[in-house]
DNA sequence: GTCTATAGGGCGATAGAC
DNA sequence: GTCTATCGCCCTATAGAC
């Protein structure tokens, strides 16, 4: 099977493909997608670099693979933390729980390769993850109106999003994981700044 | 003159050199700096690739003047508007849109490649603009301080100086100037979601 | 200060053997 | 599915003329 037959976004069934995504995500994140050679990739995949071009037709490919993953795998697991919150604020918590580990747990630099690489993505891949952050950024707006109503924070929800969501991604330009505060803490924190009611 | 016998981050007096440091940084904001070639850069000034070299050492070189100037011109406008301020509410309201203007308005795309260029920056560089970033935060500690011992937003000052200038470089992602809100009516909504006391 | 010309190397991608 | 070998191109930076 060649990966011309493969649908835009798979599930990445595929245990190779899928090895070469999460490898290509910690590269890209470290050196960015630019300065990152499909040379860089083999050797840390333990192939030659044109073996790479059997599993995706260009480097670009690899770079819009690795930020699918990133954005679902955030997504899927929001949407599993939110059918367990039982009420607004526990939502309002989740949001800031399951952004903050899957951008700064050890599992996933693919998030942070969607969020500062998106220049490097050509026009014609653009559409297809725009659908996908989209997705993602609605589960927001829909806590964030309901936390509203509830009087947890402030009205202007649509904003609030947008900054909510700015300062989450900046904060992989300072945690430190060595730091005095644990990932959950900082999430805490963090959701604490923007409650009216303590 | 030739540029050794320069200070790390001189004034950017000589007019040519300033000028090529206004060009590189709106390439380098629009394509990114990898995807930028001196070749563009020459281009764009109306000079042959080989002859940027004579103003400057390296390509690294441009991006670190870039930067430098992004955030000390930035810096000079903050410092000037609190000047100007009365209260520690105004001075509170001078962060945003001094910070806003700069990133979003027409003159200055070289703080955003501060924001988003930082992996391109050799170890060697990075000190020096590191100084630079310092002062600027420095700034905003200051009058977070103030303002929270006046009431006027929640006391965990050091996260919140992160969270908001997080929000603050966000905005370049989805503020779009022909949209509703102008700069300085962003600046206002940015800073009432943050105010404990309308 | 800017030009022409090019050195010297790295890049993404392909072809064909196994 | 991976390898070897390599194509053709583009890159930053330099040398020397003007």
């Amino acid at each position: 099977m060649n990966n011309n037959d493969k649908k835009p976004f798979p599930p990445e069934e595929n245990s190779r493909r899928m090895e070469l995504v999460r490898v290509a995500a910690r590269l890209f994140r470290d050196q960015g997608y630019e300065r990152t050679t499909v040379r860089d990739l083999g050797q840390a995949v333990g192939l030659q670099s044109g073996s790479l071009f059997y599993h995706f037709r260009t480097k670009e490919e690899i770079l819009v693979a690795v930020m699918a993953l990133g954005i679902t795998s955030t997504t899927d697991q929001l949407q599993q933390a939110l059918a367990l919150a039982r009420s607004p604020r526990e939502k309002l918590a989740a949001l800031f729980h399951v952004h903050l580990t899957s951008l700064l747990g050890d599992n996933q630099a693919a998030l942070e390769v969607m969020l500062y690489e998106w220049r490097s993505v050509s026009e014609e891949a653009r559409p297809g993850l725009i659908v996908l952050r989209d997705r993602y950024e609605a589960l927001w707006q829909e806590v964030l109106d309901e936390a509203a109503a509830a009087g947890l924070v402030k009205p202007d929800t649509r904003l609030l999003r947008r900054t909510l969501l700015g300062s989450l991604h900046w904060s992989v330009q300072w945690y430190r994981r060595d730091g005095a505060l644990t990932v959950d803490q900082l999430a805490d924190r963090m959701l604490e700044l923007i409650l009216l009611t303590p």
